[in-house]
DNA sequence: AATGTTTTCTGACGAAGCGTCAGAAACGAG
DNA sequence: CTCGTTTCTGACGCTTCGTCAGAAAACATT
């Protein structure tokens, strides 16, 4: 009984961390970070502001913890996509698809990174996260780059010599991370300049640099919009469409 | 004698406009859109917080301005690069170049850039500088597309059907983007997860992104490195290297 | 059930920043 | 020198962050 009790206790506490969390989320991306206030934070949770600190050190904390959230959430998309059976370059395919429908899905979630990233706040944050969010980076990454090595030792790709497996790693995620930070910018109004459909051209820009580097299979000799639908069916069936 | 004098007060009130601005800009990337105080501009400045406030309306009008100052810098750039005589792709090239040379010299102006872009304070600014902003925007991209149609005109690229020139700028756009963003992120430690040179890596992710495409001449067949030098020295002679 | 101990919660408070405005200071004309 | 106009000032009201002494709740012991 004892140990049942403190553990409701306990678990009343951490669902009250997250609760929180989840409002901040919200609140950062109704309000912007000016206007998320620690008072109205506490008053959405239900407590008073002492309790919001005694989960959360300060403001930037809890910026902090909604982008480590984040930055998780989104590597277990990249290794569910890393599992799909296929080629390399489908592989990597999978990988940008992930990409795509995690900003999708979760649009809040990457507001809240954008944030913290440009706003200078990762030193305000305790040093235990900074560390946790650079082995996640680090996940990712390796992620990308083993399947880049994969696909030179299967001579399926043959990278100029002034070119490293992590530079083009570093190129798929800036044209992602470009992207998709302009998608998200409320003052590029990407309609009125022709772009209809920015999360293809992400796409086909990732494939046509793809060519350019000439890995195997091409997109002129192999059906990339067919591998497409199938990484959606097999690997994402849930986060399609129907949300 | 009146004119002149008036002239003369109008002149030392502009100044002090320009000089309110650069202190705000030193400081913001000095200490985060936080840590940038109008007091501590006031002081900076020696007048008082008053002054400030009868140059612009509230903070967010300075960041405004400020990142309005950055884009107009950055397409005079464009412009600049544009009248680089030579192939479309070469001229593409140089605007590439532009960019890269644009954010090394003003660091301080893409990163105000950054936070306004990301802070969603666009909308407490003045409509008329959102007006402005959206103007110039559309300029530097204009000047891309205009590039992109004249290649596909002299038969040196032909673009898929799926793909428009204007979706071949954003891509272009989005690569550099994103990539000057990672470099700019102080928690994204670039040489720790082996990009020693990031300009470098987004110049070569746009080359075989244009090859990819087919634009002739291909890196291949055409000596883009010795083009790039050519573009420094005929068209930014003062803003290389030695600053 | 009563009492003591530990954990958790609270909201008033100091410090600091934004934006304002009544009054002070500087300027220019007659 | 005087008066009207423009420009400047900094104290003030308001809001927010983060703290902390005391209240309340949870738990332990008898």
């Amino acid at each position: 009984m004892l140990s049942n009790m403190l553990s409701r206790k306990q678990r009343q506490i951490q669902a009250r961390g997250e609760l929180i969390l989840s409002i901040a989320r919200r609140m950062l991306l109704d309000r912007g970070y000016v206007g998320m206030t620690m008072d109205r934070i506490a008053h959405a949770a239900g407590c008073s502001k002492g309790t919001v600190y005694q989960h959360f050190s300060n403001k930037e904390d809890i910026l902090a913890e909604l982008t480590l959230q984040t930055a998780r959430k989104r590597a277990s998309y990249f290794e569910r996509a890393a599992t799909f059976q296929g080629l390399p370059r489908e592989r990597v395919a999978a990988i940008g698809i992930a990409s795509e429908l995690f900003i999708q899905r979760y649009p809040d979630h990457v507001h809240s990174e954008r944030v913290l990233m440009t706003a200078s706040l990762w030193d305000k944050a305790s040093p235990s996260r900074q560390e946790a969010f650079h082995a996640i980076l680090h996940r990712k990454l390796s992620i990308v780059s083993g399947i880049i090595r994969d696909a030179i030792s299967r001579g399926e790709l043959t990278l100029p010599p002034n070119f490293s497996p992590e530079e083009l790693s570093f190129g798929l995620w800036s044209a992602n991370f470009g992207g998709q930070s302009l998608i998200m910018a409320p003052d590029v109004p990407l309609e009125g300049i022709g772009i209809a459909e920015p999360y293809r051209a992400i796409w086909l820009t990732c494939t046509y640099f793809l060519d350019g580097l000439g890995w195997r299979p091409l997109s002129s000799e192999w059906d990339y919009s067919a591998v497409r639908q199938r990484i959606l069916n097999e690997v994402f069936p849930n986060e399609t469409g129907a949300s």
